[in-house]
DNA sequence: ATGTAATGGGACAAAAAACGTCCAGCTGAA
DNA sequence: TTCAGCTGGACGTTTTTTGTCCCATTACAT
């Protein structure tokens, strides 16, 4: 870090925490914009008077305007959250942190976000803004791009920019619609791609548990085929990474699934497989839709989740990630899952 | 100035004062250690507990240690000091105002240190050290100093380094005693230049009012010929900047004298000359000393005054001084010098 | 057009923090 | 040994911050 920075904290200790909620405050009014004293404090997980003390002096700072609408950032406000972006990562240690996550991950790439989206919600959005951001700059280079489901996909597809079309995308489910609910499925989230940025989409529509039977049905069904061929096709796959329980209970897996499931020791879900602490797969949904192989073959892979809850998680898939994924958290899962490996050697 | 530090003020306006506050303390123990909460209050020109609040922070934070004696600079705190310098005058604006002021009084330099030597005696000391700092790096190409009396100069000669001793280096005093006190004289500054340096002093000790018959008879003297000749080989004379009233009070002229001074509309004094708003010599003290001539073909000038009331008198000085000259004052100077010109053009 | 749910701003008592001001006990220097 | 000056503790008082209302206004959906 910059010595006069480190300077100045040495002499402003209340500095940095001052700087990082005022920042946080700015930037969730921008995403959320208008937006009102009282909705901004439920997201922004503070009360309303400590909010209200704050957004009246980014008021006077002249950073937000307040509408009756609600408080909107001005174009000075802009700036200012332009300019301190990667000064709030520094200083709240971030790319030191994004550098120890890479080499104990042993991948190529770590995004950090700051605070925690476990306490605060618009935190998810703010990772999804900037997976978003990571997503389109590979789009010149590739074209199709394997999605699945789940919030964090969702906060992505909510952030992607509908200004440049691009009809040469094409955006893939990378499974059929999951036990959860239509708005988080793959499909869903791989058609708000599509439409966001003008590409085409694949859908796959299958129930999540089919007997050994009828899945071997289904995978000679030319539609599925076409679709398998796709996957071993992908440029890109954008997926989530889920608390291996939490997922199972989702999707109201039998019980006898969930007691494999556990059983197995599975920790964390990804693309429908579930894999142990040591990073081995436990189990998968017998469903179509990627496979690990396919996933780990495709030259890019955006791994995305957040929150301090989903450290373990995410310490789980990484054992055996492929080297090219690129991982893109928050600052709460990044220090979990730091403190759960102090002990620990490298992996 | 920086962009991000900018944006920083935007966030957090407090942070500007509370730096230049924390950061002043920090600086005045320094000079003063070991200095008490108490003293260092009367010093900074704030409560007793105000210093308590802030010391406590700095102890904490341990820039300071605090001795039965007194507190204390620590090593870190003299890191952080030393680190921010150079920011401190940039976000006081202290950079801007002092390429205002280089421009307006059409000298070559200008440096300008924080606060107001009026409210804060400690400034003093600070322009004393960074006027002496300027002045060492002048001895190796310069060996002829003549200097001047005052409280300012005072407050140079205690901050020289008594490090590296250069015995090649003269010191001349610019003028005969002032009817000031011993202290204060030309003659003993010279001296304490002279020792701290470890040069040779040429002193000239000599009544401030003559008559004209004395005056004319002390100058075919050979020991003051010999001075006179000395002061045409000056290469740097240094000397502060009084209130033409002030000085003319202290030096206890006759009534005739404080007369013609005052109809002549004598604002400042500098080396024995009296100056009018214009700049003009309006009188001067019959007496022994440095010419106005031969200060100003000097190839360096060090000018040294500051505090807010000295403004007028800096102004008054600079309207005919030489473009070498180098001022060394303090924000309280620089800001109300700028504000008694903002309506009038130019110079 | 009309009702509703949100907004910012005003207000105020309660709680917390900061402040001014002492004092005790210690230490180093005279 | 005395004494001045120091730190750290203490405490009642003042000031600021905080939690929590209400209200007029406005955008928006019905």
């Amino acid at each position: 870090m910059d010595p006069l920075t480190e300077a100045q904290q040495k002499l402003m200790p209340e500095m940095t925490e001052l700087l990082k909620k005022r920042y946080q405050i700015l930037l969730t009014i921008k995403m959320e914009e208008p937006i009102g004293r009282r909705a901004l404090s439920e997201l922004a997980g503070s009360t309303e008077r400590e909010i209200r003390k704050e957004t009246d002096l980014l008021r006077n700072q002249q950073l937000i305007n307040a509408r009756s609408a609600g408080m909107v950032v001005s174009e000075q406000g802009v700036a200012v959250l332009d300019a301190l972006k990667d000064f709030m990562r520094d200083v709240s240690g971030l790319i030191a942190m994004e550098k120890r996550l890479k080499s104990l991950l042993g991948i190529s790439r770590v995004l950090i976000l700051p605070q925690d989206s476990d306490d605060i919600p618009a935190v998810k959005a703010n990772i999804g803004k900037e997976a978003a951001r990571l997503l389109e700059s590979l789009f010149a280079q590739h074209k199709k791009i394997a999605v699945t489901g789940g919030s964090t996909m969702a906060a992505i597809s909510k952030e992607l920019s509908s200004d440049k079309k691009d009809s040469t995308l094409q955006f893939i489910a990378a499974r059929g619609g999951l036990g959860e609910d239509v708005l988080h499925q793959a499909n869903t989230i791989a058609s708000s791609f599509a439409g966001k940025t003008g590409g085409s989409v694949k859908t796959l529509y299958l129930p999540d548990h089919l007997s050994a039977e009828a899945y071997e049905m289904m995978m000679r069904e030319p539609v599925i085929k076409e679709m398998m061929n796709l996957y071993d096709q992908t440029d890109v796959v954008v997926h989530g990474i889920g608390n291996a329980e939490e997922i199972a209970l989702q999707r109201q897996s039998s019980t006898e699934e969930v007691e494999r499931i556990r059983s197995g020791g599975a920790v964390s879900e990804a693309f429908g497989y579930y894999f142990d602490k040591e990073g081995k797969v436990v189990y998968r949904i017998r469903t179509a839709g990627i496979q690990l192989e396919q996933v780990q073959k495709a030259p890019a892979i955006l791994a995305v989740a957040g929150g301090r809850s989903k450290a373990k998680a995410i310490l789980s898939y990484f054992r055996n990630a492929a080297p090219q994924t690129v991982l893109i958290t928050d600052e709460g899962a990044a220090q979990q899952i730091l403190e759960l490996t102090q002990n620990r050697e490298e992996i």
